[in-house]
DNA sequence: GTCTATACAACGATAGAC
DNA sequence: GTCTATCGTTGTATAGAC
């Protein structure tokens, strides 16, 4: 859908969504924002009676477009389910490059600045990571066959995002992909290890020996 | 130092690091600060001509304080370098728990806030990173003999960082400490096996069969 | 639903007396 | 070095015509 076909109300989030992106929701004006979609304030309180609303129609948004912007054209490219944890891992470092370190994770930041001072959307600030987390638990769940059983796919997942978030802001503040790509090395050898520790465990095993599934959680 | 002994400045710089890391450098006003530093505004001007001077000073003390008010108490209690890592991923923790959540890591949130619009702080933060993965670098150089060759200290502080200012920017979000905790137990298995990928290394030699130390890269 | 004009508060910064 | 008063700007939000 081109801008022109827009409603207003979507031109409105759509500015808003990368104005709060790249500059923070607090230093972003109601007026640039209505400047940049081409709306008159008046307009924009027609809408959203308050700032804060606006900002959750945004967190709303982001969570749609999670699915249709940001995974579905990895999923469709990759079929590993680790390697395309580590396409989306690239994805992010490929939107740093793009942006010269400008934006970082649009949800993180707003995650650092609002939880405190924003109730209502720290609750969508984090169902927005839910989301994002349960993705990659998946792509666990689906690699599980050369996971050891010990591996739990949500604590794994944590560790990506953790990383991931860790990474961008090391970039964003070194302005250079050194540490970002050594955390990201590091994520994966330890998922490596895991692999490998999979591997040899299925290749000690014989078929005379099977185990009960529980002498298999060797590593608790 | 009590506070009435305190220079006007450094009573300014105090409340100044309080603000920025409780609430961020923007929404903190100039009257805020010389409130709480118990100081008139014109003074606020005799020391710092603007604001972003005094966010200067403040980062400048961080680098400082590092030392003595963050690392020296956990290096004094702890002698394992590797327990010295985790017990200050503990640190903050605590501190997490204490704040119920409002404080996270004032680098980390500063890092965020200004990476992009202040370019002169931005300098600063990132020494204030680089100064602290230093103390991690050291922590695994001085484990170096229980780690594997191919082990990386720099990459491995790195790795430490991310995961703990990914790890608060979730507790900070959730407010509860599951994803804290699940990063830190991850990190903590990635950590013991390498230790114990040294570990088996060292029990499969013998006296008669020593390697030379290039073959020992087994897992570059 | 759209637009103009404006209220009201807070901000960083400054001027100038002492 | 300290203090008071204030400038000029910007912010969110509102009022009311069309």
């Amino acid at each position: 859908m081109t801008p022109a076909q827009q409603s207003t109300r979507d031109k409105l989030i759509d500015a808003a969504m990368d104005l709060f992106a790249y500059q923070g929701y607090g230093p972003t004006g109601l007026s640039e924002i209505a400047r940049k979609a081409d709306v008159q304030q008046g307009s924009l309180y027609h809408f959203f009676p308050t700032k804060e609303e606006l900002l959750s129609a945004v967190l709303e948004r982001r969570k749609v477009l999670l699915w249709p912007e940001v995974l579905q054209p990895i999923w469709d490219s990759v079929d590993d389910p680790i390697e395309r944890i580590f396409k989306l891992l690239d994805q992010y470092r490929q939107m740093l490059q793009m942006t010269e370190f400008s934006h970082g994770c649009p949800i993180g930041n707003l995650a650092i600045e609002l939880t405190e001072s924003h109730p209502n959307s720290r609750r969508l600030i984090a169902e927005n990571f839910t989301n994002w987390l349960k993705a990659i638990e998946q792509c666990f769940h689906e690699a599980s066959r050369r996971l050891p059983e010990s591996a739990d796919a949500k604590r794994l997942a944590i560790f990506v995002l953790t990383t991931m978030e860790g990474a961008v802001m090391l970039a964003r503040t070194y302005r250079d992909f050194r540490a970002y790509d050594a955390a990201v090395a590091s994520l994966r050898e330890y998922i490596d290890a895991l692999i490998e520790m999979e591997t040899n465990w299925n290749a000690s095993k014989t078929p005379s020996s099977v185990r009960s599934s529980s002498s298999k959680k060797r590593r608790a």
